[in-house]
DNA sequence: TAATGTCACTCACCAACTTAGTAATCTACT
DNA sequence: AGTAGATTACTAAGTTGGTGAGTGACATTA
């Protein structure tokens, strides 16, 4: 932790904050190329794992059902997204994802999912179980912070 | 990748999915617990390693200076910041983080750090570079995203 | 010393959120 | 079966935090 004398930073704490730091980032950034809000593209790559409604998807935006509204709205609106009526509950809408969206998802992360794969095939077993009780460890830490 | 077909996805793979999925989610959450914006957080984060005039500080938030004009206002409003003359730039303000400022960030921050570093502590010397190796890997190809 | 560049700031505007409240539909209780 | 209470999706109005454009003070360069 830089500027608070006492802290001994080692190689692998400063690697994972300069990551944590990128992968804050990293979402505006890639939003914007795509002309799209964070939220919407953090939307979109939820609905590339199936259809989802309105609320449930606030609660994984971290905003109100009011938000998320407007956040299909405009996904809707870019032609990413439709919505359906849900066959057996009149309330629910379900919001499903269009061909157009996935592209858009799949053109901006693929890149990204190459590199890692190749990094990851570089691991021996050995390796990979050392490095994923790492990954654990540090996403549990950090759950930790928001409870 | 969940819901592209033909992507077979590894453990530490997933385990890095959820890292970042959770180190995107933290920022709103800790800043809202503690009052701030994520931009007022961010700069309080990045305000302990030493002061920074406003330029430099839209730089570091990615948004315009116009923006961090107004982080800083907020910021000594909330008595977390002062602005300083630069001496020998008639045109500089320095900003510098004040006792407050520090406090709330180390009260929002340390428990992670200490969670990390006792996981570090569990790491052999071997163990220490594969997972450095990855991590630095990891941001590198989350970093080629961004550009 | 004049021209150009940089820094911090203000202003008007806009996008995306919040809170509050509505109508439609489902569920549980008696 | 009928009614009270939840739940879902949405709308309306207000707030917040951002952008783009432009200003004045100071610094740097030709």
């Amino acid at each position: 932790m830089p500027g608070v004398p006492g802290w001994r930073t080692t190689a692998t704490l400063s690697a994972l904050q300069e990551l944590v730091e990128v992968s804050e980032a990293v979402p505006s950034v890639v939003a914007r190329k795509a002309g799209l809000s964070t939220s919407e593209l953090h939307s979109l790559r939820h609905l590339m794992r199936g259809p989802i409604g309105p609320v449930d998807l606030a609660k994984v935006l971290g905003v109100t059902s009011a938000a998320s509204s407007g956040v299909v709205d405009r996904l809707v609106g870019h032609g990413h997204a439709e919505r359906r009526s849900h066959p057996g509950d009149g309330r629910r809408t379900e919001v499903v994802i269009t061909d157009s969206g996935r592209a858009e998802v799949l053109a901006r992360m693929t890149p990204m999912f190459e590199s890692l794969a190749a990094l990851d095939a570089t691991l021996s077993e050995g390796d990979r179980d050392v490095v994923e009780r790492y990954l654990r460890g540090a996403t549990a830490a950090m759950k930790n912070l928001m409870t």
